[in-house]
DNA sequence: AATGAATGAGGATTCATTCAT
DNA sequence: CATGAATGAATCCTCATTCAT
């Protein structure tokens, strides 16, 4: 108990030596040199100062960069996967569930561009990467059997890249877009079976 | 005017004293690197090496690498734009169009990833930095516009979005997509209206 | 003590507490390490990695790099010098005593180059620090004393000269030596006295 | 005649740009750094210092350290060849050129030991990587030539040997050598033909 | 007009060593 | 006693850019 008080008054001195979150601020911090300054910014050096880190202690905990950046893309495609399933599990039926793909969508730039940026980010390593497809498959996967609780398999797919392609050009727009068109995107995909 | 003399006396070999190709030839090799390498990739030296001219000759001809990319980009958005616009007017009614469509979404994947991995290489810079948005934005205006021809505003806007995600998927996932799910996905978004 | 009674009980299994291979185990995994990387080469990763043991480990039994590589080039020249005594002290006579230098020439291509890599490496550093000179010093004059059982000081110290000059020009050939060379090479240094 | 002085007013300003001797300049400073502290210490940093050429000038001139290294060394052996062959040349009879092989064996020591280290360094490359065999072998064959203008082709190669054992056994020796040692060695192989 | 030479900043990575546990 | 975690220094190399020619 003692100690414990020491440790605290100590600051951060005495966790130096034992950090077992460092991990996850490393990749949370890659994450976001990622997206602020893309992939191509993502140096040792940015990301360790990003999150607070000694140079050394990159590598140490990160076999490679590569390692590093695949890693915080799995965590970054896994956590939207997740989210995008828990909202599909909370629909109860084909109408609630049509809400939440346009909630989805909407949602994403209230996120600020962030995710988007990251997807993007992702998506051109993917194209060019095999390794790196293998997570936007699986995440493609988990998007269109989260759909299919609602929608049938080829309804799934289309609505699934209509989220993907409204998203982008969302972004991409310099007006903001109105709500409107995003329900009948989805209107018109789920609608015409 | 002697100059000139002197280079028409020279036979105008080709044009070697001011090479107007060069700057092209330029241009194409920063293309190419960055459909194989990324933009992170695509450094003076490789660019050079590609196009077979001096690195010197790089910071000659362009103010810096940013300018380089600019004006890469541009014309390969322009490119794009134009391919697109031209098939667009080949369409006679809606139908053709519906079938123009069609093409293009299938013929991406004919032409190797190449344009999709520089397409997304360009959102990527697109969503961080507002210079490129501007060249995105003309490019989804083209788009829509040549959709406009065949199809309402609102439809022309899904439209192109929906191709945008279609070309996504169908790039990423791994196995061979039917061509039966884009001929549906351009149905359910033109015929639904 | 409750402990070394826990230890006893459990039959002294390999003596683990105490684990007086490991020393030996990382000495031995040093030396092959230099024999593949060279002296440059032979990091406290690599060689806990080739020994099995941890990174750890290595500073806890060896105060630096310095005393490992110190220890395990002292174990070469021990073990040579001692596979040479051995030989010099089966030959019964003087005829016998230059087939067994032949057969020491000729075999150290058989043992593969390692010796022979492991002694350039070790000379490259006697050449430079006093330290390791000490090795070597210590190697030739028992190499000597054990040729000179069989002849004179001057001519010991020839051959000797002789066994590593041919050794290495063997080693750097190409072509594979004739023995009879080797034959002549000793008996010219052992007969003209 | 009035720029070169001018130059040399300027000091080393003027040569900033154009300096033709660097590349020369560089080698002889690896060679330098190599003596010193082996190839194991000859880092860019370090070369660079010794040259007195800014650290990005290295990679500059030579695509990579192994580039480096390697015209080093062949310099090294070159030079060392030449001077080999040379005073073989200049020997007219078996006589003389005995003497000449003794002259070059002592007066290796007198150069310092930095030729033996960086033979040493060299052998040590050459027996690990077959690309460094390559400079050793022509050496070789460079020496064993030069002895049989005076020597059947047999003593050639065995006097070549001699004089490499003989020559890293002085070197490693820690009390001065006396001559007549060498010339008997230089007898021994010469005489019992 | 065009370019080869040059360079400092920053890239990823490896290293020997320290130390809390 | 033994070790996994951690780190700053130093490694090689690539880069965009400048500039004398």
């Amino acid at each position: 108990m003692t100690d414990d008080i020491a440790e605290h008054a100590a600051g951060s001195r005495s966790g130096r030596r034992n950090d077992p979150e460092r991990r996850e601020r490393i990749i949370s911090a890659c994450l976001d040199v990622i997206a602020e300054s893309g992939v191509a910014g993502a140096s040792h050096r940015r990301i360790a100062a990003a999150a607070g880190v000694p140079l050394g202690s990159m590598t140490y905990h990160f076999a490679g960069i590569d390692e590093l950046l695949r890693e915080a893309f799995t965590r970054f495609a896994t956590t939207i996967s997740a989210r995008f399933e828990e909202r599909m599990a909370a629909a109860s039926d084909a109408e609630s569930a049509r809400a939440a793909v346009v909630a989805i969508i909407v949602e994403d730039v209230a996120h600020g561009t962030r995710d988007l940026v990251l997807a993007h980010e992702l998506y051109t390593l993917a194209t060019r990467e095999p390794g790196y497809r293998a997570l936007t498959t699986a995440w493609m996967q988990r998007s269109r059997a989260a759909l299919e609780r609602h929608f049938d398999p080829q309804t799934a797919r289309l609505l699934d890249a209509m989220i993907e392609g409204i998203s982008i050009h969302r972004a991409l727009d310099d007006d903001p877009r109105d709500l409107a068109e995003v329900v009948d995107a989805v209107e018109r995909i789920t609608r015409s079976a």
